[in-house]
DNA sequence: ACAGTGACCTACT
DNA sequence: GAGTAGGCCACTG
């Protein structure tokens, strides 16, 4: 495990995919999310949403600060909060943004949807 | 080495 | 529309 952290902490043979996936999410605004597929596009793996699961997964271990819990799922389920400290920490600091959840979804999830490629070109 | 498992998505029945 | 299959690729037993 840490092997695997370390080698991609240390980015040394990394193609960057986990890194671009890091860089993306870090550029989410506060009060808006985006999904696991959309990531996957932008990074160039527009097949590997998986992948990017499993980047958050590890997330919390990387340098800065990254707000994995802006990064849902197509249908704006919060499918990944039972990988947070606490289950709830995850609506909990989303509704602290101003973004409504409610049974495990987002509310207006189009609405607060941020598309990495309409915002970042 | 190998098979199973995933914070998923698209495409095809 | 629901159900299935395939794809991505790191990690685990």
């Amino acid at each position: 495990m840490k092997k695997q952290l370390k080698k991609q902490l240390t980015n040394s043979d990394n193609d960057g995919f986990f890194d671009r996936v890091y860089d993306v999410v870090r550029l989410i605004p506060a009060g808006r999310v985006t999904t696991y597929g959309a990531i996957a596009r932008f990074t160039g793996a527009p097949k590997a949403a998986r992948m990017v699961g499993w980047a958050m997964n590890a997330s919390h271990l990387q340098p800065g600060f990254v707000p994995a819990h802006r990064v849902v799922n197509r249908n704006g389920l919060l499918t990944g909060k039972h990988h947070f400290r606490h289950p709830d920490m995850m609506q909990e600091l989303l509704e602290s943004e101003g973004i409504a959840v409610e049974n495990d979804r987002i509310v207006e999830f189009s609405r607060v949807f941020w598309d990495p490629y309409k915002e970042l070109i």
